[in-house]
Parts: structure tokens; sequence; C-alpha cells
DNA sequence: GGCCGATATTGGTCTAGGCCAATGCGCTAC
DNA sequence: GTAGCGCATTGGCCTAGACCAATATCGGCC
């Protein structure tokens, strides 16, 4: 197998970096290329899979350095906050935008609500401690009077849907995708135009089977992972193997 | 917001697939290079991003074409061979490597044996349509003797558990990160050594709530979503609900 | 007609270097 | 003593072009 130059760069940088802990710092990359005999443009490719792959951090005029583990998780539905306040991550959020707009196609079929519909709009930008951690836009069906002082008073989405509303989720079904960071969401989460993110769409359904809230987040690939249980009981899952098990 | 000239490249690019459909033709790295006047450094930073986000694909000595929309779902446990299946995609899967091997630190600790027990692993290459999809390599506790013919026999790994051991997953916890392709994942699922790829560990508890199961699976990110859904209190729900069907 | 090799085309990798923008440090002026 | 300016450093973006490797095409040969 070929192995591109940038690929042994990249392993020469994480031998490097092997004793070293997060924070140090690593050379600039004018002396990684000199030092590897290379030009700087591959040796920034090197890094740009590092700091892809959340082992680097790099700032514009600082320099790059050996990053964080990767360690914070994020569940579902309301264990955002639950999950973060129980590790001592101190969640928070900050209110971007409340608004109440005309459902788009997209929207609409989501809540399956007509086109147009009135619908809340939240957006968001999730904390922990203090750091910008996703970016998060909610849209929810139904009358919701005064939300946005319930929200303020509850903090929480979801139990402002409990509390205030009595709105009480039954499913949530979360898709997890990746997407690539543009100019703004880097700009919010303060990382890389580029990067590698997780992309989640969440829809909120409850008792009766409707669809409640549609959220759509944007975590940082290099910070974060989703964590997903489920309980495989007679109920929940009654093909198994039987039915679909032969494989080709 | 200061915005660099590929993202707007990139935006032009878009502009330019607008109308047509997956398999298109786009112009040629040098074409769009001298189109947008700049440099094909330039033009291939923006397509790398386009490919990385699954609008594009490109081969070597072919050349750039509009991408098929990401629509590959991927659920949970069963429902890699279930979902794909009942959607026409043709499941299947290479085996690559079958051994029994001592257990290393991390799957000891996955596995909660003593390190340096044998254990089962399996390595496959999952593929739809006959097209790989994902490299997953499965480490099992327990003795399973005759694994192989078993596996061969049902195709399906849980199918095989299950069927030929009496082992029932009672639970099933998937963590799902990004990450980024190395070469050799590269060439197994035939994309871009760099591209962000969604990277699953799955840990299955049989009833007593031993795990059973560790398993690691890399997916292509510019083609797969990664379905999770839960069930929240103790209502029940009609089954249909979630499951949206349109992709954007 | 069909096979095969030369060649043009296209993306893949790499170089060498210029200019810009953010950061941080030290020096200077008050 | 301190506030603020200026400069060196570092990463961010871009250029122009060279060479390589995979692919497709087309022509000639059997």
């Amino acid at each position: 197998m070929k192995v591109p130059k940038y690929f042994h760069v990249k392993g020469q940088i994480l031998s490097l970096i092997a004793d070293r802990g997060p924070g140090d710092p690593v050379p600039t990359e004018r002396e990684l290329a000199e030092a590897f005999a290379t030009s700087r443009t591959t040796v920034r490719k090197a890094i740009a899979e590092l700091v892809a792959d959340g082992r680097l951090v790099h700032t514009q005029g600082r320099g790059t350095f050996v990053a964080q583990p990767k360690l914070m998780q994020v569940r579902q539905l309301t264990s955002f906050s639950q999950d973060l306040t129980s590790e001592g991550w101190r969640p928070g959020s900050v209110l971007l935008d409340l608004a109440e707009v005309p459902a788009d196609a997209e929207v609409a079929a989501r809540l399956r609500v007509p086109e147009g519909q009135p619908v809340h709009r939240v957006e968001r930008l999730r904390t922990a401690l203090d750091q910008p951690i996703a970016h998060e836009i909610a849209h929810l069906s139904g009358p919701l009077p005064g939300l946005g002082e319930e929200l303020e008073r509850h903090g929480s989405l979801y139990a402002t849907l409990r509390n205030s509303y009595g709105v009480e989720l039954a499913v949530v079904e979360d898709v997890v995708e990746t997407s690539v960071a543009d100019p703004q969401q880097a700009a919010l989460l303060g990382c890389d135009t580029g990067q590698p993110m997780l992309l989640i769409h969440r829809t909120g359904l409850d008792v009766d089977g409707k669809p409640v809230e549609w959220t759509r987040s944007v975590f940082r690939g290099d910070r974060f992972r989703f964590v997903a249980q489920q309980r495989v009981g007679a109920h929940s899952v009654p093909e198994q193997a039987a039915s679909g098990g032969a494989l080709a």
C-alpha cells in the first residue's frame, strides 16, 4: 500500500508527542518542516489530520499543542444537562435566538404540521465549563405561550416542556452523521473550518406518537462522543435474527 | 466574519451542480481553477470539503462527479442486516480474519475478562450491494466452539450467537464518534485517506449484564447515518412514529 | 472483430515561498 | 507603575508549478 509522505510525518509527530501531556507545545510548522526535510504544506496536512482526530489543537499566533483526550460523552434526551452535571462539567446554554417562525418544508415534514404553520424556533449555544460545546437549533410545535420566560426559568428545554406545558416525551430518535464545520459554526464553537463534526438530528415524540420537537445539533467531532444505550427486550426489537439474519 | 476564498469556491461549485444529478461530471480541477481565477490548490481544498460532506466523489484518472445522496441508515444491533435488507440494499459481509487471540488491555477491560485470556476476534468487511460499507472487528468472550462454521452457516453474527450458542443480548451500548480514515481503511472502503468516518464502538451485554461482545466499526462518514431510537419512561408508542424518510 | 499498447487526461502528492492575521512579549511613554 | 504601542512569532491562506499514478481513449496489429 502506498503511504503518502504526510502520513509518515503524522506518525513522526505522534511519536514526538507520545510522552507529552495535554497542553504541551509541539514544534512550529516551520521547524517540523525543516526537521522532517519536507515542506510546510505537507506538515500542515499531517497536522490537520491530527487536529481532526482530536490529537492536537492549534491557534493562530500561539502555536500547536497536544489536545485534551476526547472524554465528553453526550447521551440522548435530557441527559445533556444530567450527564454533564453529574460529571462536573457545569453545563449551560446561551440563547442566541428565539422566535415563532413559519415552518419550512423540512421542519413541516419532521413535525408533521402544514408547511407555513407557525412553530417555535430556539437557537442556542450549549456550553460546558463555559466553553462552547454545540450549536443547536430546536423547532417545537404546539402552542407554548411565554416560552421565553419559561425557558429562562427552567434553563433546560425538556424541563420547560414538562413542567410548564405538561409535554411529556415518550420516544426520542437521534440520527447521527458527520459533517464539516462551516465558518459560522467554526467561529461559534472555536474550531477550524472544515473540521469533522457530529451532526445530530433529534426528533421527540409525545405519548401519542406526535412529533413535538425537532432539533439539529452540531458538536465538535474532536471533543465529543455520542452514547446510545438500548435494552433489547422482547417487545422492543421483535424482528431479531430469525427473520433478517441471513446475509448474502 | 472572514470567509476564505476556497469557501466561496465551494459555494460556486455547489451552484454549478445544483441542477445536476448524481453521477454527473464536474469540470476538472484545472478548469475550475481557471474559471474561478484561482490556483488548483484552492480548488482542491474546496472539493475536499465537498467530498467530505458527501456532495462529490472523485477518482484519480476519471474525474469528479456529483455524489449519491447520503441515504443509508444504520441502526443498532441486528438492524444492520435487518434495515438494509428491508430497504433492498443486499447486505453481505466478507470474513477477513477469524482467530482466537489473547485479550489485550482494552479488550480485557471492555469484556471484563483477565488480560491475556483467549477471546474470539472476528474481522469483517461489511457490504451492501456488493460495495464496502464498514470495516468491523468484533471481540467475543466465552467458549464458542466451531465459531467459524457456525458463522458461515448463519451469516449474521447475532444470529450465530443466538441460535448456535444460546447467547441472548439484553442491552447494547453504542458509542459514536468521528475519526479520520487511515490509508488501510481508505483502501478497504474505497474512500480518501483523511476522510471523516463514523467510528462506532458497540458493547453487547447478556441478560446477566456480562459483556459478551465488543465491536469496533468504521463507517464512511459521507455515506452513512446512525439511528438510535429510545423509549422514555414506561409508555408504549406506535412503532411507525419517528422514522422519517426524506433526507436532505 | 478483438486485443493491446502508446498517449492524453485527470486527480494525488509535494515543493518553495509570499502575504495576511492573531497572539504575546517587551519596550516606551506617561 | 502602568497603559499602550510596536514588533517578532506563529498559524492561515494562497500561488504557480512540478512530477506521479490511475484511467480512458484511440490507433494499429493480429
